[in-house]
DNA sequence: CTGTGGTCCTGTATGC
DNA sequence: TGCATACAGGACCACA
C-alpha cells in the first residue's frame, strides 16, 4: 500500500530513469487509469506523446512528472499502482494498463491491479498541479508546518487518526504509518484531536516524521507483489512494524496482545494496554 | 461550514 | 470442487 515512503522510492526511481527522456508513444491499454483525462484513451495518448519529461516531484502520495514544456504528468499509485522501467519488449505483467515508449529506447510502464490510482495530463502544473493545491505539505517537505498542522488538529472534534489520514490536514499518511506512528506516542486513535494538547500532538507528529523517514530509509514496507520499485524490488521496513498487521502479537513494550478492530471499511491495530480508549 | 460513511476496483484467502 | 464472502484501503463525494 503506498504511502509516502513508498512512492518517494518510485520518485527517486523515476527521477534515475525517466528525467530528460522524450516520449515517443503512448498506449493506454485500460481507460480506468486515465480516466481523470479529458478525452479518455485516445486524448490522453495523443495529449502526452512528444513531452519531455525533467524531474519527478511529489507532494505527499500524489507524485507529478513535470515535463520541460510548463504541464506535468500527475500521477497517483493508489492502493497498487505501480510503475516499472523495462525493455519493450519484455513480458507484460499481468495488470499492466499504459505504456510510455522512451526516446532512449526504455519503456515506462504504469501497472495497477486495483485501478483505484491514475494519471492525467495536469496543464501548468510543473511547479505544482492546481488539481493538488488542496493537499497539505507532507512532513518530509520543506513547506511542512508542524505548528499550523497543531492547531489544525486541535480545533476538530475528528479522531485523530481520521485527521491524520486527511490529506488536507497532512498528507503522505496512510493506514500503516498512521498505526506505526499512535502506537509509538502512546495515543488511541479515536481520540478527538481538540482533547489532544499542543505538546502531546507535538510528539505524536514527531513520531509521525520519523516512522515516514525511517520507513523512506528502508525503501518502504512491503506485504506482498502490490508494492515495489521502479525495479520490481521491495522495500524491508515491513519487519520495523509494532503495530500494523500484528493482531494477537505481543506489544512490543508491555506484551498485551494487538488488538485489531474496524475502522472506516479497512482496521486500526493498537496496544489496548499502551493506547488507552477516550472515555 | 464540519463530520461521517459509502463507493470504486481486483485478487487472494477463508468458510461452508 | 465450487461458490460466496471478507479483506486489502486512498481519495472522493453525497448527505446530515
Amino acid at each position: 500500500m503506498p504511502e509516502l515512503p513508498e512512492v518517494e522510492s518510485v520518485r527517486l526511481g523515476l527521477a534515475e530513469n525517466i528525467t530528460g527522456r522524450t516520449i515517443e508513444a503512448v498506449e493506454a491499454l485500460h481507460p480506468r487509469p486515465v480516466r481523470k483525462h479529458d478525452g479518455g484513451i485516445a486524448g490522453f495518448e495523443a495529449d502526452l506523446a512528444g513531452r519531455t519529461f525533467a524531474i519527478p516531484r511529489r507532494r505527499g502520495k500524489y507524485l507529478w512528472l513535470p515535463f520541460d514544456d510548463g504541464d506535468a504528468m500527475l500521477a497517483h499509485l493508489g492502493m497498487s499502482g505501480q510503475f516499472r522501467v523495462n525493455h519493450p519488449e519484455d513480458e507484460h505483467l499481468r495488470n499492466t494498463r499504459v505504456l510510455f515508449t522512451l526516446s532512449d529506447g526504455t519503456q515506462l510502464r504504469f501497472v495497477d491491479q486495483r485501478m483505484f490510482g491514475g494519471l492525467s495530463l495536469s496543464s501548468g502544473g510543473a511547479e505544482l498541479p492546481p488539481e493538488i493545491a488542496h493537499i497539505a505539505p507532507d512532513p518530509l517537505s520543506t513547506e511542512y508546518d508542524q505548528e499550523a498542522v497543531v492547531a489544525r488538529i486541535r480545533r476538530s472534534r475528528s479522531g485523530i487518526k481520521r485527521l491524520l489520514l486527511s490529506q488536507t490536514v497532512v498528507s503522505g499518511y496512510g493506514n500503516i504509518y498512521v498505526d506505526e506512528t499512535l502506537w509509538r506516542a502512546r495515543v488511541h486513535y479515536e481520540k478527538p484531536g481538540m482533547e489532544l494538547s499542543v505538546r502531546r500532538l507535538g510528539e505524536v507528529l514527531d513520531h509521525g516524521r520519523e516512522v515516514l523517514a525511517e520507513a523512506l530509509e528502508a525503501g518502504g514496507t512491503s506485504f506482498d507483489a502490490l508494492y515495489v520499485n521502479v525495479n520490481g524490488e521491495s522495500g524491508y521496513f515491513e519487519r520495523g512494524l509494532a503495530a500494523y498487521g500484528r493482531e494477537g502479537q505481543p506489544c512490543l513494550r508491555c506484551g498485551r496482545p494487538i488488538v485489531r478492530e474496524p475502522f472506516m471499511n479497512r482496521s486500526s491495530y493498537f496496544c489496548p494496554a499502551c493506547q488507552k480508549a477516550p472515555r
